[in-house]
DNA sequence: TTAACTCCCTAGACAATCTAAGTAGTCCAT
DNA sequence: ATGGACTACTTAGATTGTCTAGGGAGTTAA
């Protein structure tokens, strides 16, 4: 199709992005890592993607950030849920479940 | 979310549009009527995405339209998928099977 | 020393969907 | 016969999400 190349549902990467960090605080590029990880490689998300979609999510209040020293001693900015940010997975999740199932509901009709 | 209003998942409409018209020729008011009634109301499309939707699904030429009159006797353009119409609804369903299944995955991570 | 990998940043393009407006015909109830 | 709900199509413009494509700099291992 004409997003043949995309790699994510289009309006799902803040979701990737809370649930990821619901498993525990990481710095972005750990982020796309993790949401590959937990897609079965399935899911990639491109740098220019992820990094600004960590912007939108922090302007937001639903993640924090606090430089820190990576495992390999560099300097990466980690990333942490909200208490807002948990109530906003919830809710994105839910939606997404509803309309995922009334998609997948469409598809099968006949 | 910051799209709480959207009636679709992003990326579904041209989809869904062909599946309404796999099921049957049908106007473009009539499309959004069945992708509503085969997803138990719970999928709305705007007049403002469905109709540039079909123009650009029939510019890429997996739809073809006809003028004709509607059961009201009205004057309705009566859309039909084409043969590579069919074929990219298989191509689009694939897709998005993968790529919602990964997220499905993602979402049920711990 | 070079390649592969880790880590971050940003500008600009593109595409999808929506809001909001308009036109016009039909049907039905009052 | 009037007004309102419904059928049916069209289009302009805004918004937003994701991507492409570039940049920089540090680390590790061959």
């Amino acid at each position: 199709m004409s997003k043949s190349k995309a790699g994510l549902l289009q309006g799902t990467l803040d979701m990737l992005i809370l649930k990821a960090l619901s498993l525990g605080a990481l710095h972005g590029y750990g982020i796309g890592q993790r949401i590959a990880q937990i897609s079965d490689d399935a899911l990639k998300i491109e740098e220019g993607s992820l990094y600004p979609g960590l912007y939108r999510l922090e302007r937001r209040g639903w993640i924090e950030s606090e430089w820190d020293l990576s495992d390999n001693n560099q300097r990466a900015k980690f990333y942490k849920l909200t208490r807002s940010g948990r109530k906003q997975l919830i809710l994105e999740e839910e939606n997404w479940e509803r309309l995922a199932g009334a998609t997948m509901k469409a598809l099968r009709a006949s």
